[in-house]
DNA sequence: CTCCCTGGTTGACAACGTCAACCGCGGTTA
DNA sequence: TAACCGCGGTTGACGTTGTCAACCAGGGAG
């Protein structure tokens, strides 16, 4: 069978977003690039919020099997590390609507979603924990280091995605450039004792 | 004179934020509450986001002035700078659309706004500079520095407003406990050798 | 007195999300 | 074979929204 609709409808929604945002989205505007009539897109999504949901959660897979992929051919593990928090920062700077959607506050409440980003949020530990191993990062809690990292990647994306960082022209940071000073302070304090929790 | 029917505009309007988020904001509802017709907002706005601008910006200048207060009060530059970031991610916990607004992207371009967030970034510089000077920061280029801390502070805030921090019971860190993770890294860090900045 | 700006009004328009009703076709089943 | 049913599609309608246009009261400037 030729792509079906309902896929097309996902294409067409994701290209409208990457085109002007989320608020040029509009299911009457999806269903008439795709050919079909204005409510057509209701025998496949049951809102517009589930459209986008849809497409966040599709965000989702494909970074988990980037992720993966990553760690397959990765050398060490602070080398996957750095690599998976740059295309975190890269993703977000190409498709910033993409970005806010799939990080954004979910309006809908998808079961599909949630394991997705918890299976990308467990892939990123276990990266974490392995460098940790490889004493390249402090000790501690993995889980909590990664949310530090995945913090301050997606704060900088986020920022810079807004255009806050970096307002006038001296000391302007990308948000690669922060990554890589998180990642280099950690280093330095690997081998120093100290752990803040608790 | 009693307050007049702009600043009631903008009141009502940052009630709806709170209390619906951003899409709960319309201009008919705001007039409605208000007590004028539908159209008078438009006699004190140019458009809808030019009213969320004025809000975004009255929130920029709150900061401002808060931050200025944290200084004249505080004892040593690292507590300024801990409380800082501390009452950014408190305030993005309590507000959480008025957060997504002001540090969002701008679709109007404002003069104030620019200058709002211009001051507030310059006065982080600031504090941040004086904990270096205090030896509880590592060196380095300050605005930089500031542009990390800023960047994680965000980060956790917008992570954790979205409910993305932490799905699982285990490892759950809050903002705060990311912020106070990553001063303790630096501190850690900031007697020894080495800086990112070439 | 007249003029005009300010802040307010009503009315209209197009677009949107969504609901309801209808419909043709393919496969299941009696 | 014939009746049936659900899936994917249609058209039409409703209410809400942002925004524009036209009109209007009143008060200060000339």
């Amino acid at each position: 069978m030729p792509p079906d609709t309902r896929d097309q409808l996902v294409e067409m929604a994701a290209r409208l977003l990457d085109e002007g945002g989320v608020e040029a989205v509009t299911l009457r505007e999806v269903g008439r690039l795709v050919g079909v009539s204005h409510n057509a897109p209701y025998k496949h999504f049951a809102s517009k919020e589930a459209l986008l949901a849809t497409i966040a959660a599709r965000e989702l897979v494909r970074q988990r099997t980037a992720l993966a992929e990553a760690i397959r051919r990765g050398r060490s593990a602070e080398a996957v590390l750095r690599m998976a928090l740059r295309r975190y920062v890269a993703w977000a700077q190409e498709y910033p609507a993409r970005f806010k959607l799939t990080f954004g506050t979910w309006s809908i409440d998808s079961e599909d979603l949630r394991l997705a980003a918890h299976e990308a949020q467990t892939m990123l530990v276990d990266i974490v924990a392995a460098t940790q191993e490889a004493g390249a990062l402090p000790p501690g809690d993995p889980v909590r280091l990664a949310s530090l990292l995945r913090a301050l990647a997606h704060g900088a994306a986020d920022l810079a995605s807004a255009g806050h960082l970096a307002s006038d022209g001296k000391g302007h940071a990308s948000p690669d450039d922060l990554v890589d000073d998180l990642l280099h302070y950690l280093r330095g304090v690997a081998s120093r004792p100290g752990r803040p929790s608790a």
